[in-house]
DNA sequence: CCGAATAGAATTGTATACCGTTATCAAACG
DNA sequence: CGTTTGATAACGGTATACAATTCTATTCGG
C-alpha cells in the first residue's frame, strides 16, 4: 500500500488520464488516438488503452470511425442540447426517487454546498456542482439510472468547464447562484413531496438556458 | 468474400453469441464466465472475449465480482422495476421529440406492425414489439437518448421472453393488444401534437403494468 | 497540371505468453 | 466438529508478437 503495487488498474490509469486530457482540452477536438502512440504516451501496453478507448467511447469524449480509429470527440452546440434534454429528462425523476432518502440522509449534500460556498475557482464550482447531481442520482436507488447519469457526466463537465471558463470573472455570482439553488433544494427535500423536489429540479436545469450557445429545442416544460 | 473474411469481428461475433446464450438462458444466471473458457467454447482468443463481457457488462446481463470474475447477471423483480423506471423516463419524451418525424416517415412502423400482424409466436411479438420502440427511440434523434436505450434493450428483451413464455397460451391476444396499442400510437402521430403522443407512450408503457411481478415503487404518473 | 494506381508505412484485430493475485481444497489444529 | 492455514490450481491484467487491413504519399498516365 505504500509504494502503489502498481496492480490492478494500468487501465483505469489510462483511462483517467486520457479523459483529463481531453476534458482539459489538452488534447484537441478532433485529434487521432493511436493506440501505440497513446500507449507509449502513458508508459503502458496497447491493451489497457485499448480498454480506456472503449470506456471513454461509452462516455462520449471519444469516437471511432468505420475502420476503427480512435479520435478525439468534438462537441457542437447540437451535442448540448442533447445533453441537456437528457438532463431534463433524467434528473428530475431521479430527484423525485431520491427525495425520502435525501430528506433522512441529507449530510452529504450539505457538506457539497458548504464546500462550494468555500470554493476559490469556477473550475471547483463546477466540479462541486456535477458532484451534488451525481450525488442525487445515487441515492435515487435506481442502478440504471446512474449508469446512464455516468454516461453524461462527463461530457458535461466538458461543457460545462468551457461555458465556465467564459465566466471567470464572474465565479462569485456563479457560486453564490449555485449554492442559493442546491440550498434550495435542500430545504425542499426537508420539507416537501418528492413531486414537488422534482418540479424544482427541472427548474433549477432550465434555469441555466441563459447559457446556453441556444435554446434548445425539445427543452419545453411538459 | 468467398472464404469467410473473418476479418473485423470476432469480437461482435463472441458479443452476439454470448448475449443470445444469456437471453435464451442457456447460460444460467449466476453462472461463472471465466475468460478462458468462454474462448475455448467460441473458438476465439481471450481477447474478443474480453471485449464482448465489457459489452455485456454495459448491457447489464453480465456482472462482474469485485475482483474481476465475470458472471451471468440474475436478474429479479427489483431489476424489472428499475427497467420500466426508465422506460417511463426515456420513451415518452423520446416520443414526443420523435413525434414530428414519424408524421412524415411512417413507413418503417407501419411495416412492424404488420409485422406484428402476421407473427407465429409470442416470442416473435417479443421480437418486433421492442422493435417498434427502438424505431421511436432512432428517431427521436438523440444519440444520447439512443445510447441509454440501447443499455436497456436487451435486459428488457431477457425479461419480456421470461414473462411471454409464461403466456404461450395467449399468443393470439398479446399480439392483438400489441398491434391494437401500437396501431394506436401510430395514428396519433399523424393526427396530434408531440405532446398528446408523449402522454399515450406513457400509458402505453402503463399498460402493461398486469404483467409485472409486482406493481413496482416509483412509477406514478407524474 | 490533375487524377488513378500502387508500394510502403502505420494501425488495428487477434493470438499467445507471463506474472501477480485470487480462489479452492485439504490437512492441521483448536 | 468447526476453524484456520497453507499449498496448489485457476484466473485476470498486462505485455508482446504477428497477421490483415487501412491509410498515405509518390509515381505514372492522361
Amino acid at each position: 500500500m505504500s509504494t502503489a503495487p502498481s496492480t490492478q488498474a494500468r487501465s483505469d490509469l489510462a483511462t483517467a488520464r486520457l479523459r483529463a486530457d481531453i476534458i482539459d482540452e489538452v488534447l484537441a477536438p478532433g485529434a487521432a488516438l493511436a493506440e501505440a502512440t497513446v500507449a507509449r504516451r502513458l508508459g503502458v501496453s496497447r491493451v489497457p488503452v485499448r480498454e480506456a478507448l472503449f470506456t471513454l467511447e461509452r462516455e462520449g469524449l471519444v469516437g471511432f470511425t468505420p475502420t476503427g480509429r480512435a479520435y478525439v470527440k468534438a462537441l457542437d452546440a447540437q451535442d448540448f442540447n442533447e445533453l441537456y434534454v437528457m438532463r431534463l429528462t433524467l434528473e428530475p425523476v431521479a430527484t423525485r426517487l431520491a427525495a425520502n432518502a435525501l430528506r433522512a440522509q441529507p449530510q452529504a449534500l450539505l457538506a457539497n454546498v458548504a464546500a462550494t460556498a468555500r470554493a476559490k475557482s469556477i473550475l471547483e464550482v463546477t466540479r462541486l456542482d456535477l458532484e451534488f447531481h451525481h450525488h442525487i442520482m445515487v441515492a435515487s436507488g435506481n442502478a440504471r439510472m446512474l449508469k446512464s447519469w455516468l454516461v453524461l457526466r462527463w461530457e458535461l463537465g466538458l461543457w460545462l468547464g468551457r461555458l465556465h471558463r467564459l465566466h471567470e470573472r464572474r465565479t462569485r455570482s456563479v457560486r453564490a447562484e449555485t449554492v442559493r439553488a442546491h440550498s434550495e433544494l435542500i430545504a425542499l427535500f426537508r420539507t416537501e413531496s418528492p413531486a414537488a423536489c422534482e418540479g424544482l429540479m427541472r427548474r433549477h436545469i432550465l434555469g441555466w438556458h441563459a447559457w446556453l450557445p441556444k435554446s434548445p429545442a425539445g427543452v419545453d416544460a411538459t
